[in-house]
This record gives structure tokens, sequence and C-alpha cells, in this order.
RNA sequence: UGGCCCAUGGUGUAACUGGCAACACAUCUGUUUUUGGUACAGAAGAGUCUAGGUUCGAAACCUAGUGGGCCAACCA
């Protein structure tokens, strides 16, 4: 809505356009309607940002329908846990609803089409009818039952809905096409007989309405002006619209607005799965702890493993909408956690991996409460106490007793600035028999004033509080376990997705509350786990600190994730990049086109001539791309390639453009 | 043997009825810093899948091709 340079995705211009057209804008209503049969996860957040991130902008309201048509799937635990994340996030829904409210106005609606003779009632078994049903690229055939008189319609299907017929016996079809080239239309199903205990209906119906005949009708009933859904529903839309056009004749007065159905792309997240029945498959195996483990995709593990509704609504904001297929990195989702955290999260000192220094000039029964700001990007957060006494543990990954310059934390011989505290010297190390480090002595100074390069974290071994941690990586090792066809998903699984360590704490953590949310100062942002007892805490690392020197640390042992992008790069073939430095060229000043050209010159050397001649086809208008080809050209011609038609057409051709560089590289030949 | 949808830096999204391809993340440099964080400043990276066409001018419009996705549950 705002007047400003708007970026507007492709729903919202349709809006933008109904509105300019002339749909009042209170008649602006959008729905999010979940089906009840599972927990949402983070691609359902896509959904729900999109109608009621609309709502929130048109300030229109947005209703909250359960899709309840299928009794066997359904269960109000699942009711009650989409409510839950839904508000959770901080989104508002004008009405809660369900589609078995309009199970009756449905029922009547479709005698009415039995009448109108545009449903008919098959009584044939389900794979008679899915053999007629033909395939998309063989058109179906038409039930024997198709014309049946409508009084016999009307007697059976009547019938279906007093409980005479056995599940599976009878089913209302709608009567459209089956020949229609979309599958959808060849006489969709509009009710199957079900004898199933409803949680709404209990027993009311055996038989229950399709998601076609239900979802549309159920939009049509609630006025919805813009019905969003994803991308697969797109050929759905054909009978979303035709089901609409028919009972809209029935109801047009009470009714009068025509619901439009338009398709986004889901969302996909690298490394990780969002199909439900393959979270469950997660949660049945026992490979996470539940729905709610800090490691799967829902919204629910999500909270857990301490991601706030802001960073998740940032992050959806940030995806964006289209319709085109995506992968979207996890980083944007860290960023928006992290970004969010800065700002609100105390920071403290833990230690994760421990290793004792001892300060030798430091008094054996000495100790001082020193002051430590909570967080320095929230003024408001303020003060409190850390205390320091001769025995400390640091990380071990902070001390080294030797290393170079890049090296910022502690060496021997070195100085490093204790956050909060003082300046340390590295003097000495005691080791144990397999020369293992187990101590590390230092000397400190009270001068805090002089310049250090590293600042560590540490804590008092004597006031430290143990507490459990848990550290989460990445539940799968492929990019997009979904769509690998050859492995089933669980081989992707990361064995070392949940690492469990023992900390140590500053004591000022020893009361904290479940959900409480820190960074641990240098490590990352972790929050309070469920699990946490006054006696046991336990936290849940949400994610890590954006990390440089992980990037710049010399690699003990290779990584193979951090291998593998500079692979490909080194694998990138000389002619792509000849391509490349071509699409430039014309538009360089001449000293760097002559260091292009060079650069062409030497690449060439490693060019086949059968990868080349594709090139000279190359449209007219990108001269840059023909120069960089004609340079690599005459570099293959100098190297004893023969000259053949192809090749002086393309010098010919050449000659004749009118770019001068162009024609310059080729009167050179 | 079909129908529909999609194609813009590594990733994701913009570019209003054709007019210098922008933003975010990621990457890389610096500066500041008692977090190798944050903040700030900057850099690199795309002639918009290909080929034709329309036009003074195309990422956008048209045609064809290529590539990817979706469509045959008494699921939603």
């Amino acid at each position: 809505m705002s007047e400003e340079t708007k970026a507007l995705n492709f729903i919202e211009h349709i809006i933008e356009e109904d509105l300019a057209n002339g749909l009042a804008k209170d008649k602006l209503r959008f729905r999010f309607p979940p089906e009840p049969n599972g927990y949402l996860h983070i691609g359902h957040t896509k959904a729900i940002g999109i109608s009621f991130g609309l709502g929130e902008t048109y300030n229109a309201p947005v209703n909250l329908r359960f899709d309840d048509t299928n009794p066997s799937k359904e269960e109000q635990e699942y009711v009650d846990a989409i409510k839950k994340d839904i508000a959770w996030l901080g989104y508002q829904w004008e009405n809660e609803l369900y589609s078995s409210d309009y199970f009756q106005k449905l029922y009547d609606w479709a005698i009415q089409m039995i009448k109108d003779g545009k449903a008919y009632v098959d009584s044939q078994t389900s794979e008679e009818i899915a053999e007629q049903k033909g395939t998309p690229t063989q058109v179906g055939k038409n039930s024997p039952y198709r014309d049946r008189s409508i009084e016999e319609n009307l007697d059976l299907f009547t019938r279906m809905k007093a409980g005479e017929f056995p599940a599976g016996t009878h089913i209302l079809r709608a009567k459209i096409d089956m020949e229609s080239p979309n599958m959808l239309m060849r006489d969709p199903m509009m009710y199957r007989i079900m004898f199933e205990h409803h949680h709404r209906t209990g027993d009311d119906w055996c038989i229950y309405p399709m998601y076609d005949w239900t979802h549309g009708e159920s939009d049509y009933i609630e006025q919805i002006s813009h019905s969003l859904c994803s991308l697969e529903f797109k050929p759905h839309r054909d009978l979303y619209d035709w089901f609409k056009e028919n009972v809209h004749v029935y109801a047009k007065d009470e009714f009068p607005m025509m619901p439009k159905q338009r398709e986004f792309a889901r969302l996909n997240l690298s490394y990780t799965i969002m199909s439900k029945r393959k979270l469950l498959r997660l949660v049945e195996d026992k490979f996470v702890s539940g729905w709610d483990d800090p490691r799967m995709p829902t919204i629910s593990g999500l909270r857990r493993r301490g991601y706030t509704p802001n960073s998740i609504r940032q992050f959806i904001k940030k995806v964006g909408v289209a319709k085109r297929e995506n992968v979207i990195d996890v980083s944007l989702l860290e960023f928006c956690i992290r970004e969010d955290l800065n700002k609100s999260a105390n920071r403290v000192m833990a230690v994760l991996d421990p290793i004792k220094v001892v300060i030798t000039n430091y008094p054996e029964d000495k100790e001082e409460w020193l002051d430590a700001e909570n967080n320095q990007e929230d003024a408001t957060s303020g003060f409190r106490k850390v205390p320091f006494s001769r025995e400390i543990y640091i990380e071990k990954d902070d001390f080294k007793e030797e290393a170079g310059s890049k090296y910022f934390r502690l060496k021997l011989g070195g100085e490093v600035r204790l956050k909060n505290a003082y300046i340390i010297k590295a003097n000495s190390v005691v080791k144990d028999e397999n020369g293992e480090i187990t101590e590390i002595h230092c000397t400190y100074d009270e001068d805090t004033s002089k310049k250090v390069k590293g600042t560590l974290h540490w804590v008092s071994i004597k006031h430290a509080i143990e507490a459990e941690i848990r550290e989460y990586d990445r539940l799968f090792m492929h990019e997009s376990p979904d769509s690998d066809k050859d492995k089933d998903f669980m081989e992707l699984l990361n064995p070392k997705s949940l690492t469990v360590k023992t900390a140590y704490l500053e004591p000022s953590l020893a009361d904290v509350k479940v959900g409480e949310q820190f960074q641990f100062q240098r490590l990352g942002y972790f929050n309070v786990d469920n699990d946490s007892k006054a006696e046991k805490l336990v936290f849940n690392k949400t994610v890590g600190l954006r990390d440089s020197w992980e990037k710049i640390k010399p690699k003990p042992q290779n990584n193979q994730t951090q291998n593998k992008p500079q692979q490909q790069q080194q694998k990138r073939p000389a002619l792509s990049v000849i391509q490349q430095l071509g699409k430039k060229y014309t538009n360089l000043p001449e000293e760097k086109q002559a260091k292009s050209k060079a650069e062409i010159q030497t690449l060439a050397n490693d060019v086949a001539y059968d990868d080349l001649e594709p090139l000279f086809g190359t449209a007219v208008k990108k001269a840059g791309t023909r120069i960089a080809t004609l340079i690599a050209l005459k570099v293959l011609l100098k190297n004893g390639l023969e000259r053949n038609e192809t090749i002086n057409e393309f010098i010919e051709k050449a000659k004749e453009d009118k770019n001068e560089l162009l024609v310059a590289e080729a009167s050179e030949i």
C-alpha cells in the first residue's frame, strides 16, 4: 500500500490491479487453510506470511480455516498445535473456521448440481474409475454410470448420505469432460463414503467432500477475495473456477464475490526437508526427539532452538514471492536470527571446551567481582558482576604453544586480554604423560589500558557452574535431500547433527528460565532448553556468531564441505572464462582490454576447436563474445589448426561487422 | 501422442504501461571495537537460457528451441 517506490511481488501487483479496476478495498479478504494432519514447518511460514502479511498491509481480515475433510488423518492435537504456532509468529486471524462448518451447505449445493445434471453417482470400483481416467497424455473414457437419470442420482446420493452403502461402493462426481487435457477436469470426485469419526462433526456424516469441491466453496462462502496457494495447485484452478461458477448461480445474492485463486512457488531450504511425511518418519524412527526437536524445520523445532518470531518473519520477507522454483540458502535464515538476537540477547561468558589457566602471580585466596556490560547494543541492559580468581578456564582453541602472527589468541610469550578483566601473558605449560597440555601458566597485569590484539572469554573455575550444551549441525549432508531420486533421504542424514557437551558458565546464569536467550561471548547465541532444570541446566545453541577466523585459519584436515566450492571453481573450463572475458571486452578501457586479450590467448591453449566452434554462431550484437572467440581462434590457428569453411565464414562475417574492434581483430588474420 | 507453469550475479527477489539491470544474503578489502561479533566504508560478481523477430530502443512483447517443474490418491 505504501506510495513510495514499491517493489511489489506479483500477487501484490494482482491485488493492486484489482483495486484499480474497482474492487473495493474493504472487500479484500484472505485465508490460511491448513489441514490439521501434522505440524507446521518453515515452508508453511511462507504461506502464512503471504496471506497474513497481506492482511496486515491492506488491513484486511484473514481467516484461519482448517481444511478438515478427511477425518481419517486429522486430529484435534494438530489443530491446537497449528493455532499455537501461528499465534506465536504474531499473527491474528479474524475467524477460526472449519471446512466442516460448511458440510450441510456443500451437501445442499451438491443436490442442486445433481438436479441440474452437473453431478452424478458413479458405482464402479476405484480401480475401474482410475483406469477410465486416462493419463496425462491419453484422454479418459466416460463412466457407464455417467448418464444415470437425475432421479436415480438423487436417490443414490441421499442414500449414500443416509449410510445405506458401505464405503467404496459409490461416489459423487462432477460431470465435466473426460477428454479434458487437464486430468482434474475429468469428472472429478466430489464425495466419498467414509464411516469415520470426525473431530468436529462426530458421526453426523458418513460422506465427506473432497478437497477441490470443499476448498473452493469454502473460499466462496467466506467471500475470500484472493485465495493464495502453492504452485502445485495451478492445475486445480480450472476446477476451482468451474465449481465456483456453477455454485454462483445458486447463491449469487448471498455470496456475490467470486474468489480468485493464485499460486506462488513454495519455499525450499537448503539442507532440509519439508515433506510432512518425511518429517514424520524422522520422528517415528526416533532419529530426532520429536516434532519439536531443535534440528527439525518445524515451527515448534525452531522455537525450541531459539529462533524468534521476528527473525522468522524477517526471513519470510527477505525470501520474496514468485513463481520460480527456488532453494533458499540457510545462511539467510541464520542472518535473520543473528540480526535479531544481536540486539536483544545479553552477553555472558561460557567455556565449552575448557583448558585450565593458572595465573601464577594472582594470590591463591583472592577473588574479585568485576563489572561486565550486558549488551553493548542495548544501552538499557546495564551491568553485572563476574568473579575472577587465580584459576580460570579458557577455550582449548584459544591457546597454542606456537602460532603465526595471524593468530590473535594466547600463545607462549604472548599477551591477550581477558574480557572484562586483565591482560595475561602465557609463560609455560604443564603436560601429562601423553603430551597433552593440562595447564597453562600465566602472569597477569593490572594495567588494562594496553593495546593487545586478542580478547578471550573465560570463567573462574571455582565459581563456574556446569551446564549441558546441545550443539546442532544440519540434519542432512545433501543440499536438497528431498530431490535426490537415487537415494532415500534417510541415507543422507548427518550422523553428527547433535553434539552434547558439558560447559562451564559464569555464575550469573545460575537461575535462568526456560526460553531465555543469551550470547555466549565469541561463541554464538544459546537459549535455555525445555529440558533445563535448576539442578541441571541445558542450553541449545541457536546459531553461531559469524566467524571470519574460521575461514582463514589453517585447517588440519580436509573438510569436505569447505573444499567443494573451490574444486568447482578450479574445474571451470577455459572456454567459459573466455566467454566471460568476452562479454565485458568491449566495455573495458584499452589497457584492461589488452590484459583480457592476453588472458584469453593463454586460456585458448586449453580449448579444443570442437568446443570453440559453437561460439561462431554467437548473436551479432554480442560483439565482445565474438571478439574473444576470434582471439581464441587465432591462437588455435597459430597452434596448427587448419582453416575450414566454417572458420572462414566466421572471419568474413566479423570483417563486415560495425564494431571496429571486431573488424580489427578479424583483419589481422 | 498431451496440457499447464517457470527461466535475471553463487542464492533469493526487483526493475510500474519497452529507456543505463537494483536490493538482500553469501564472498572479498579496509576502518572502528575489551567479542576474529556488531557497526561503518568499499570491492568483485549478471549484457537477463539459446536463436530468430517486432522496435530508434527488449530482461520485459512475439515465435521456435533448450532446460527445469507440475498434472493419472475414494489425500490436501
